[in-house]
RNA sequence: GGGAGCUUAGCUCAGUUGGUUCAGAGCAUCUGCCUUACAAGCAGAGGGUCACUAGUUCGAAUCUAGUAGUUCCCACCA
């Protein structure tokens, strides 16, 4: 049968996986196995696979499949998140674009079209993931406003406000002004921007001419003052204690207040204060109990309150009020100034400190014992430098704004009742028993309740994600959570470390008293090879499907894992996916060398053959230990490396070359034997990151049975024999040999097919037979010999001490190989220096360990024993 | 403003307790090969004052301090 010489992944791909679902490969129940468990982080469920998700799910899919073979019953849990402001933004388009107007539906109506939308185009993130190998339990596959979901997310709620940790209440929260919803501090990214600063002047009261001025970047706000502050001990304004100001346009008299907040050294010493639109004046208004003004509506625009541009967005205004001000000769100077703005993370409007009533998560009592799990590392972070940020954050939290005045998300379970007081109950009817039994003199009905109108923060519901998925809230000794919880590892992106990680643990610990997840590996964030951020505006993120089907699925999963220690950003280049191509293909092509043998089984095993087999069983399970510990250590990138050069350097270049017959010649039965078996081992042991081309080319190895799968075959362990690290010297020793004659080729233009002959100047003893067929085979020479004497005229090399002599029949260039010998002596000579100049130190022949003295020593001979054959030989060559 | 990290070959990164020829790997580069598994390949080669400075030490890529550059996180400076 004729194999192509290209691996071709895009029938193989689609092939196996569907094996893989009919035969429920991933699916996972309940046994007597140790579990091992992973739960996606959710993405967004309108959402498209991007190169983020690719890293991330690809070594969550490689821990799993791994766990697998190491039989464990691993469960891989996926399912998307309702990303509320998000999805409902997205909604919102959708429906401008048919030319409806949110404000114009109902809450029941918005809902409808938002679930026809999702049942639409959500969840095609899921499908795409399945394109990568995604061994993930479909069955299990969740959604955040699932019904159970839904529940626990309500059950939860109740219960944190029963035990006093949610209360409802005016703050200054950061509002945004274009979903028309509070966000979390967490959801407010910073940038720095050019802006001006304006220098307004405020008439001070009952004088004519004199006036106070003051530096401010929001001028649009003037309107909305209330004081003008200054530092008590700024003697410039000593003398205005008591008195007060005329705000410009609107003509209002304001106090001026001293206070030490005040940085005398900005811009004029003087701060204008509007309590309703900045948290540092809110603080100063509580203060001195000043007046709070209102400008803006919750859209952005000027409302009555501002008499002034009512109606004009805040930064139209901005614009407008300028003329305005100077006009009434209030304006000073204008100078370039660069700021820090707020912008929402996910509409990226500009965010407006707003006053309103919203509902408070109380964190400070859940933070402290998420804290301790991670500082007494019971939950590990990879890398651990994430410890400090973690800590740093959970040291100084704040309380957490959970409402949103959305539609799309969890409705919070607060009922209002005719007397303006409120209960919070899973229900309706649990809610009205509540009310009646508080106030009877009410005589409630069902009507008289009117739930509270804002929906939760998506991340109310995530944060109980490593729970809610096997239903561990809503029954909590259920035996599906009592099995899986807590998750082996999560997997995640450092940037999700407060909204995500951080209060998942608060809430495992809150309600199953135990952590959600032993390990986190953060992974880096993916960048393109200049190192910026990947992003739609810049258009430098690859399309991971146009990705996969050019250098297929395994290519593209080793082209993602091959550079990203973990916490480490990953410069991706397609060149990484090109590569891994080419590993597939390397593989693939020693499989058809293999296919194509004729096997004898009466050929005797050839003693080049057996030394072959013994070296590979020992050089992999020395491999093999190598990856368990980067395995441990998560470093998955060095782990595939191991495998890579394992399989290309150790089984390909060398192992292949020795056991390879001569043309036409058939192989003998033993080696044949252990030849697959040893591919079958590679095979398994690649599987995990390599998935489709292993199955493949492990079902085509051996005669298998229709429902046999390397996902669930065994993975290979090391095994050690007490001499292997003996043996794998001497045969590493070989390959410097071996080396070194290829050398000679090269440089004398020998080509491989014609023979040539090696002495080696030493006793030949017994053990030599086994390698020097290695050498024999690998350098095409008929027969190695041993000589006692130099050989004048020949070409020398020295390895360890050893003389080894090429005959070359043509003229040998004196001068050539004289300059190799003297700069080879010169290069001993020096290294022999620096070795006696430790070596004559007393101090640190005294000091240093006797062991560490003695491999001085021992290298002092050695270069002196060189120093002497390269004499000999740069003698012998005049 | 505070904190954390990083700086090793052209690029991306390893380098565990300071000590074995410790200065490494992969990719890229150069040279020679279309050698019957693979040119998506084979064989070989070159390439680094370990950011800089000072210190500790018999000995520093590794420990300490400072400097420079860089990245990230946090923070209410108008």
């Amino acid at each position: 049968m004729e194999i192509a010489t290209k691996y071709e992944p895009k029938n193989i791909e689609d092939k196996w996986y569907q094996f893989w679902i009919e035969h429920q490969l991933f699916a996972s129940r309940p046994n007597q196995q140790k579990p091992f468990t992973v739960v996606i982080p959710p993405p967004n469920v309108t959402g498209v696979l991007h190169m983020g998700h690719m890293l991330n799910n690809t070594i969550q899919d490689v821990l799993v499949r791994r766990a697998r073979m190491r039989g464990y019953n691993a469960v891989w849990v996926p399912g998307t998140d309702h990303a509320s402001i998000a999805t409902e933004a997205k909604v919102v388009n959708m429906l401008k674009e048919k030319g409806i107007d949110k404000r114009s539906l109902s809450r029941e109506e918005f809902l409808k079209y938002a679930w026809e939308w999702k049942e639409k185009y959500g969840g095609i993130i899921l499908k795409q993931l399945r394109k990568l190998g995604a061994s993930c339990d479909w069955d299990r596959t969740r959604f955040t406003m699932d019904p159970e979901m839904s529940e626990a997310v309500t059950k939860v709620f109740v219960d944190l406000y029963n035990k006093g940790k949610i209360y409802r209440g005016v703050r200054m929260v950061n509002w945004d002004p274009k979903a028309l919803t509070a966000v979390s501090d967490e959801e407010v990214i910073y940038h720095e921007v050019q802006s001006k600063l304006y220098y307004v002047r405020y008439l001070i009261e009952g004088t004519k001419d004199e006036y106070v001025t003051i530096a401010t970047t929001r001028p649009e706000t003037i309107v909305g003052d209330t004081a003008i502050c200054m530092h008590p001990e700024d003697e410039r304004y000593k003398h205005l204690r008591g008195k007060r100001a005329i705000v410009p346009l609107v003509n209002r008299s304001i106090p001026l207040i001293f206070d030490e907040y005040v940085d005398r050294d900005f811009g004029t010493g003087a701060l204008k204060i509007t309590p309703a639109h900045d948290i540092n004046d809110y603080n100063l208004g509580i203060k001195y109990k000043l007046d709070t003004i209102n400008i803006f509506n919750d859209n952005g625009t000027l409302n009555e309150a501002a008499q002034f541009l009512v109606g004009v967005d805040r930064f139209e205004a901005r614009k407008q009020i300028i003329p305005l001000l100077e006009a009434a000769g209030n304006l000073v100077k204008i100078e370039d100034y660069t700021n820090k703005v707020g912008y929402s993370e996910r509409t990226n409007e500009v965010i407006e400190p707003k006053l309103s009533l919203q509902w408070f998560c109380d964190m400070a009592s859940l933070a402290k014992p998420a804290l301790d799990v991670v500082m007494k590392d019971e939950i590990k972070f990879y890398p651990d430098k994430f410890k400090n940020t973690y800590a740093h954050w959970m040291e100084n939290v704040k309380d957490w704004c959970i409402s949103r005045q959305l539609w799309w998300g969890h409705r919070i379970p607060a009922y209002h009742l005719p007397n303006r007081e409120f209960v919070v109950a899973v229900s309706k009817e649990e809610a009205l028993k509540i009310a009646v039994e508080k106030y009877p003199e009410l005589n409630l009905t069902i009507d008289d309740l009117k739930q509270d109108e804002d929906v939760m923060d998506t991340w109310f519901s995530s944060w109980l994600w490593p729970m809610s998925v096997f239903d561990g809230i809503r029954n909590p000794h259920n035996p599906e959570v009592d099995y899986y919880y807590p998750a082996a590892v999560l997997v995640t992106a450092p940037d999700i470390i407060f909204f995500w990680v951080a209060r998942m643990i608060m809430a495992g610990l809150e309600w199953r008293q135990a952590v959600p997840f032993k390990d986190v590996y953060f992974t880096g964030t993916v960048r393109d090879k200049l190192g910026r951020k990947m992003s739609k505006q810049l258009g430098n993120s690859p399309d991971p499907i146009m990705l996969m089907e050019k250098f297929g699925a395994d290519g593209v999963r080793m082209g993602m894992l091959l550079s990203s220690p973990a916490g480490n950003d990953l410069l991706f280049d397609e060149s990484l996916c090109e590569q891994g191509r080419n590993f597939n293909n390397k593989i693939w092509n020693a499989f058809r060398l293999i296919k194509g043998w004729e096997v004898d089984e009466k050929l005797p095993q050839p003693q080049s053959n057996a030394t072959a087999v013994k070296w590979f069983t020992m050089r992999l399970n020395e491999v093999l230990t190598e990856m368990n510990d980067h395995f441990e250590k998560y470093r998955l990138s060095d782990a595939l490396m191991a495998v890579y050069k394992l399989v290309w350097d150790d089984f390909c270049s060398c192992f292949l070359e020795v056991v390879k017959p001569p043309y036409q010649k058939p192989i003998d039965g033993k080696t044949y034997g252990e030849i697959i078996d040893i591919f079958d081992k590679l095979l398994r042991i690649t599987h995990p990151f390599m998935p489709f081309i292993t199955e493949e080319l492990w079902h085509s190895l051996k005669d298998r049975k229709d429902d046999e799968s390397i996902m669930v075959a065994v993975m290979p362990e090391p095994q050690c024999g007490a001499d292997d690290q003996q043996y794998l010297n001497r045969f590493a020793n070989t390959q410097k040999v071996i080396e070194r004659v290829r050398r000679v080729r090269a440089e004398k233009n020998i080509a491989q097919k014609n023979p040539v002959n090696l002495y080696v100047l030493r006793k030949k003893v017994a053990e030599d037979d086994e390698m020097d067929c290695i050498i024999e085979k690998l350098c095409n020479i008929p027969k190695v010999e041993y000589i006692t004497e130099k050989m004048p005229g020949a070409i020398l090399f020295i390895e360890q001490n050893v003389e080894y002599f090429v005959p070359f029949a043509e003229n040998i260039d004196k001068d050539a190989e004289l300059k190799k010998l003297n700069d080879e002596l010169a290069y001993v000579e020096n290294f022999l220096q620096s070795v006696l100049k430790k070596l004559s130190n007393e101090r640190f022949v005294q000091n240093a360990p006797e062991q560490v003295v003695a491999v001085e020593r021992k290298k002092q001979a050695d270069a002196e024993a060189k120093i002497q054959l390269l004499k000999e030989q740069i003698a012998g060559l005049k």
